[in-house]
RNA sequence: GUGGCCGUAGCUCAUCAGGUAGAGCACCGGAUUGUGACUCCGGAGGUGGCGGGUUCGAGACCCGUCGGCCACCCCA
């Protein structure tokens, strides 16, 4: 056995789950494109500066997730954590925002964490990020957006949206003071990690998971007391559309983001089935993001989503398409001139119907032990060359998927009818 | 970075006062001439993660290390 592993936490996809993999990618493909989002990509490596500037110096994933290395330039480059960052970059550097633009990407993402049930190392998202219009029902939109994944994909009722706003920087200011000088008379109460957020980041002790802490927050002040009027208004009239919309949520006053570039309107998406890491899809508006990475004031709301996470869920539910044989037809020859005649014929099948997922056995082997490899591919014919169908021009088909033993309903077509007698067997 | 659990064939696991390893599935071959699935027979496949220690002897006990899973932190 070899001692060369993948990187931990970087995982393999592998034949089994790829096809969970493409439906939900087609799915949401098709979706982006009826609300009428463009595909962009951008490169997995950036400028580490971008991340520092555009998620934040003091988060958790500039301060010690990210995969940063000098490359033979001495530039310090970083492994991208996450998609905003980079959109927004390629977006200001080419120009797209003079305009309202709706974009979204998918790709992989790397945070340096100990990986766990539905978090890697390497992982995938997709995004969306709709930028230049800074009223709210740009903000209902990428939400009934995600709000109709879940419906096409079955699984609205095993998540649940949690809706906040943070308001902007000044009244988050604001109450960021108010919060700390509560918390300050409170200090032996917190944990550690708490404690410690005190001085960096007292925002994120609202959503500790340790239970004290909670209860201590019980009793502290509340950010939407703090809301500047135009941040409640806009949040009033977000929950006004989604109601509208039948979107139900609940509100979160303590759902604050790791990412620092968010303001006004915060959600996650979450689930109960998916052990600790319950946030399949989170966002939010960051109107100040384009400005702070160099471009105009442009206003920008947008999501990101696991795809691990997606699929891991759909299988939980039971959601996840039925697996699919992955050939419709297996061709078996044996001795060498059927083979060259079989091998033909199957590239001609392959021209007159596109589509049809045609295997050829190679590697020889008996008649028996070719056609054990048929049935196991699933293929629900087999083609049959052997000296008997050469001499006569024929080809035997034999349907594998029917309960029959021997040879009831194997038929002999002649050569020239191979392709008419297909498509009637397969309904192509 | 911290904590808990775990590391025996490709996969899921078993065995045993500590006396140098098995099963199921999967894989390969066979059951009269060129035909799969069910059944039967046979075969291949493990330096028991790695290193050290205790012992006459260790996969089983101890230590270390590496790896996996789950959880904390945080998020997708």
């Amino acid at each position: 056995m070899s001692n060369i592993r993948a990187i931990r936490g970087m995982n393999d996809i592998l034949p089994d789950v790829t096809p969970s993999w493409q439906y939900v990618e087609t799915v949401i493909g098709s979706l982006m494109a009826s609300y009428g989002y463009s595909e962009v990509r951008m490169p997995i490596v950036e400028q580490t500066d971008l991340f520092r500037r555009g998620v934040g110096e003091t988060t958790d994933i500039v301060e010690k997730e990210m995969y940063t290395f000098l490359d033979r330039n001495e530039e310090s480059l970083t492994l991208r954590p996450e998609g905003t960052a980079g959109c927004v970059r390629a977006a200001i550097q080419h120009g797209l925002l003079n305009t309202v633009q709706r974009l979204w990407y998918t790709g992989a993402m790397f945070r340096y964490e100990r990986p766990q049930k539905g978090r890697q190392r390497q992982f995938h998202q997709v995004g969306a990020e709709a930028f230049g219009v800074a009223s709210p029902d740009m903000d209902a939109e990428v939400i009934l957006l995600t709000a109709r994944l879940w419906r096409e994909l079955g699984i609205a009722e095993d998540v649940q949206l949690q809706l906040n706003s943070i308001g902007n920087a000044q009244s988050r200011n604001a109450y960021r003071d108010a919060l700390v000088a509560y918390l300050r008379e409170r200090v032996d109460a917190l944990d550690e990690d708490s404690q410690r957020r005190l001085d960096s980041n007292p925002l994120r002790i609202l959503d500790s998971k340790n239970q004290e802490t909670q209860a201590v927050l019980d009793g502290a002040p509340s950010l939407v007391d703090f809301l500047d009027e135009e941040s409640a208004a806009d949040f009033s009239r977000l929950r006004e559309l989604l109601d509208a919309a039948g979107v139900a949520y609940s509100l979160n006053p303590r759902l604050v983001r790791g990412l620092d570039y968010y303001n006004k309107t915060v959600f996650e998406w979450v689930t109960d089935r998916l052990g600790a890491q319950g946030t399949v899809c989170g966002g939010g508006r960051y109107d100040g993001l384009v400005e702070q990475l160099g471009g105009k004031s442009v206003p920008g709301v947008g999501f990101a989503m696991g795809i691990e996470r997606l699929v891991l869920l759909l299988e939980e539910c039971g959601q996840l398409p039925p697996a699919e044989a992955s050939a419709d037809v297996y061709v078996v020859s044996f001795g060498d001139s059927a083979q060259t005649e079989a091998l033909a014929a199957a590239e001609q099948l392959r021209d007159a119907l596109p589509g049809l997922r045609i295997v050829q056995h190679n590697g020889g082997g008996s008649f028996k032990s070719q056609m054990k490899k048929a049935d196991k591919s699933g293929a629900r014919l087999a083609l049959i060359w052997g000296d008997d169908e050469v001499a006569a021009n024929t080809v035997s088909i034999k349907p594998l998927r029917e309960q029959n033993n021997e040879r009831v309903g194997q038929q002999s077509v002649a050569r020239a009818e191979l392709e008419q007698t297909l498509r009637a067997l397969l309904a192509v």
